[in-house]
DNA sequence: CGTGCATTTGACCACCTTCAATAAAGGTGG
DNA sequence: CCACCTTTATTGAAGGTGGTCAAATGCACG
């Protein structure tokens, strides 16, 4: 039952009791209240959403939702690393994006979800359902203009994610996802200037970045012997040359 | 000066004269009205539209905006076909996407356009200053409702593209692409069942598939030799086997 | 201390690119 | 209308970047 639980990660026997009915005090506490989506709502308005959204918690290399999928829910990442990705019949994988808190997805779908959803490290969801959102955003134009918002910045770093599949070389890839990520946790705030926690593994970077694990791990290494990054406790990477990095990641 | 045209097609001393103010007739025969961001407008919405947008005539293989620039205008297409399309300093290029009628683009950019879009064919436009538009996106629910449609729909197929570039092999990828071409034009409908019309060269169709010219040429040569498509007469593409197309499209 | 998994490293290979030549198509001027 | 030139597309041969396969190392956990 435990080898079920690794390879099959939509086993969760905890997930009954850790799914809250969702309160304004933890709406209060959320971060999607300054930087997400419900930054837009008024106190008022946010009670409206509170009463019908729950917590969930989830352990990491759990499934939250699957490709193809009814869409029922949007989700909004308080704490921990969510990856999304999308699959070919034969197993190729890509990774859609990284969710880090304050990022929220389900949103983005024609009738089901067009991509899975996983937990990479242990995370708390905020769950509300998808049509009580859409019936939002017709009802409150400050609501509707923060959602087009995020959706064209969304836009904007996938058009620039298909710059980098079509166009740049391993390393080019590798630099620009570091620089991605380092501005990303920066800007939530948690961690030291410089230096990157890097949640996920090197299948998960590799489907990412479009590459296979060996290249990513070969171009990891590659960036260490020339100093500009440095690899010393595992999951974290300090960034020692971020205008060298800088410059690799645009293509010189 | 012929030459500095052809090298530098921001030169095009037709413009001025084919420069018009837009009238209620001119949106009326619109495409944009029935199927794109216009559809979600009343009549008398409408005419205040027309009252600030203009129509542009442009040859072939002009520059309508280049990445970076000021972004001051928001662009429907009426007729012909436009690519946007972002560039490396060392001049590797990604074509974001071709436009046709009824596509529009200038929404998605953060303060400056984050790509160039020119001309393939001759193009009619339709030209609206864009904070006029996010004024109508603020008052008019519908209009943005619509808005946030179109940028979720753009967001899906972008994210699809990624698939394409990040794994899938160079036969998949124009497979998809001429699948892609053949669902967008039929949807248009100005083209015979299971024929596409490609008027991009093959550099774009490249350049739009992170491949090189002479992969994509190749590749229509396979595909033509295995009786999937036939390439009889030049810039039209008769569909065969429209499910081994998709078989292979999908990955196998 | 041993097992299991992730990561790193090495050797070889394949797909796509690069370079180069040829063919076809399109545009211009005589 | 044809000759000439330019541009674009096709095809061939050689080369390189990243993939595949395999082994070794490192690391966490019982």
């Amino acid at each position: 039952m435990d080898l079920m639980k690794e390879t099959h990660p939509v086993f969760d026997e905890a997930e009954d009791k850790s799914v809250v009915r969702c309160s304004l005090t933890s709406c209060e506490k959320c971060i999607g209240r300054s930087v997400s989506m419900c930054s837009a709502l008024k106190d008022d308005e946010i009670k409206l959403l509170s009463d019908i959204s729950i917590n969930i918690s989830k352990r990491s290399k759990q499934v939250i939702c699957a490709e193809g999928e009814m869409a029922e829910y949007l989700y909004n990442v308080q704490s921990g690393c969510v990856r999304i990705s999308k699959m070919l019949s034969d197993g190729r994988r890509q990774i859609i994006d990284f969710l880090f808190p304050g990022d929220y997805f389900g949103l983005v779908c024609d009738n089901g979800y067009n991509y899975s959803a996983e937990t990479i490290t242990d995370v708390n969801l905020c769950r509300m359902p998808r049509n009580a959102i859409l019936e939002k955003i017709k009802e409150i134009p400050a609501f509707s203009k923060k959602i087009l918002d995020i959706t064209i910045h969304e836009l904007l770093e996938t058009q620039e994610q298909r710059l980098l599949l079509g166009r740049k070389n391993a390393k080019e890839r590798l630099c620009s996802f570091l620089l991605t990520i380092n501005a990303r946790s920066s800007k939530v705030g948690f961690m030291k200037k410089n230096h990157i926690f890097l949640p996920m593994s090197r299948a998960d970077i590799a489907d990412y970045l479009g590459l296979t694990i060996e290249t990513v791990s070969r171009q990891f290494t590659i960036l260490a012997k020339d100093n500009i990054i440095s690899l010393e406790n595992s999951p974290l990477v300090r960034i020692i040359d971020i205008e060298e990095l800088q410059l690799i990641a645009s293509g010189g």
